[in-house]
DNA sequence: GTCTATACTACGATAGAC
DNA sequence: GTCTATCGTAGTATAGAC
C-alpha cells in the first residue's frame, strides 16, 4: 500500500523541520513538498505546532522501539549500558534526521508557548520514560561499585552529548572527524569512540581529578 | 560611557537568536528591544543575515579570548586539556547565551544559503582556529602515551558534547540534574565530571571494549 | 542617526466549492 | 479529501523627511 497522505506530510516535515526548525519552515512548502495544496494540510493537523508535535512523537516512538528491549535486559549495567549505547546510536542512525530533531526540540521549547499543550505533554511523557531507564541503570551501577560514584543525571548529559549531539552535528561533525558522519564505518568507529570513553576515559593512567578517590 | 546603539543592538539581538533562533526573531523584536524603531537597524547593519553574523562573529571572539591562553601553555598535554575545559565551560558560564548560539549556529548553517558568505568565512576562521589547537593537544597526548590511541576529531566531539551541548541544553538539562545549569555549584560539578570522564571514564575497572589493549 | 511611510512577499489559518 | 480564494498579520527591506 502506499502511503497515506498523513504519513507522507509527517515525512516531508520532519527533513524540513530536522533542517530548518520549526520558524524555518512554512506550511506552503511543506504542503507541495508533499505533493499537496497548502490548504489541505489542515485536514490532517489542525495547526502548525500540531504537526510538528506529531513529527516528534513519531521520532520518541521510534527511539523508544530501539531503545526499551536493551534497557529491559538483565545482565550487569556495564553490559547493558554498552548495549544501550548500541541501539541508541542505531536508532540516530536509522533516520538521520533523528538527532536533529531532538536536540532542536530542546531549544525550541518556548518557540510556541502554551499552545496545543496537550500533545506537548504526551512527547515529553515519552521522553522522560526513556531517560528514566537509563538513569536507573546508572544509578545500578553506582550502587554495585561498577561505576564510578557520580551524579547520573551528568552521566547522562555527557552520554546525550556524545551520541545525539554527535549525529546532529552535520558538515561541521563531518570536517572533524573527516568522514560522514552516517557511513557504515563512521557509525561503528563512534560507537567505540563512545564505550571507550565510558570504560577508561582518555586517559591511560595519571592522577585523579581534584583528589577523587576509586 | 552607556553603550552605542550597535552594541545595545548585538546584546538584545544574541539574546534573541539564542532563546529562538534566526528564523524564530523578527527585526521588529529586535529593535524594539533596542529601544529603536524598526528601520533604524539598518543602518547599523545592512541585513538581517549581517547581525546574525556579527552576533556569532562576538561570541567566537569571546571564546577565544579565554582559551587561547589556556591553549598556549606549556606543559603535559593532561593538565593542558584540563585547564582548556575550565576555561572552555567559563566562557559557556559567563555569558548564558553562548553555548545556544554555537549549537544553532551549527544548525543553521544552510539556513541562509551563500548570502553575506564574506562575513560567515570570518566566523568559520576563527572557529577553525579554536579548533586546530585543541585537536593537536590531544595528537601530542596520543603520541606521548598518555591518552589512548584516540582519533583527535571523534574525542573533540565527544568534548563539545560533554560542555556545549550540557549549558545549551536549558530546562531539560536542569531537570536532568536537578539544578539550575549556570549556578555556581552545578558549573563546579559539570567541570569535574567532564574532567573525570577524559581521566578514567565512567567504569572503575573492567575489561575494554572490543579487545582494545592500552 | 532616527523617524514615518511604504513596497512586496510570505506567513498561518479559514471559508466554501467540488 | 483536495482545491481556489481570501483574510489579517508580520516578515525583510527601502525611500525620504527631519
Amino acid at each position: 500500500m502506499n502511503p497515506s497522505s498523513r504519513e507522507k506530510i509527517l515525512d516531508v516535515a520532519e527533513a524540513l523541520f530536522a533542517r530548518r526548525g520549526y520558524s524555518g519552515v512554512g506550511l506552503r512548502e511543506v504542503a507541495t513538498a508533499a505533493g499537496l495544496g497548502k490548504s489541505s494540510l489542515f485536514h490532517h493537523f489542525p495547526s502548525k505546532a500540531e504537526l510538528y508535535l506529531a513529527v516528534l512523537r513519531r521520532v520518541f516512538e521510534r527511539i523508544d522501539e530501539r531503545l526499551r528491549p536493551a534497557l529491559r535486559n538483565e545482565g550487569e549495567p556495564v553490559m547493558r549500558l554498552d548495549a544501550a549505547i548500541d541501539k541508541l546510536i542505531d536508532a540516530l542512525v536509522e533516520h538521520p534526521t533523528t538527532a536533529r530533531l531532538l536536540l532542536r526540540g530542546l531549544f525550541e521549547e518556548d518557540e510556541f508557548a502554551t499552545e496545543a499543550a496537550v500533545s506537548q505533554a504526551a512527547v515529553e511523557n515519552a521522553l522522560d520514560s526513556i531517560l528514566g531507564s537509563l538513569q536507573q541503570l546508572i544509578q545500578e551501577g553506582v550502587e554495585q561499585g561498577v561505576f564510578r560514584a557520580a551524579a547520573p543525571g551528568q552521566v547522562l548529559q555527557s552520554l546525550i552529548g556524545a551520541t545525539v549531539y554527535h549525529f546532529a552535528s552535520g558538515e561541521f561533525g563531518e570536517t572533524l572527524i573527516g568522514a560522514p558522519l552516517f557511513s557504515a564505518e563512521a557509525v561503528r568507529l563512534r560507537k567505540r569512540e563512545v564505550k571507550q570513553m565510558i570504560h577508561q576515559g582518555l586517559a591511560v593512567a595519571g592522577p585523579r581529578p581534584e583528589g577523587e578517590a576509586s
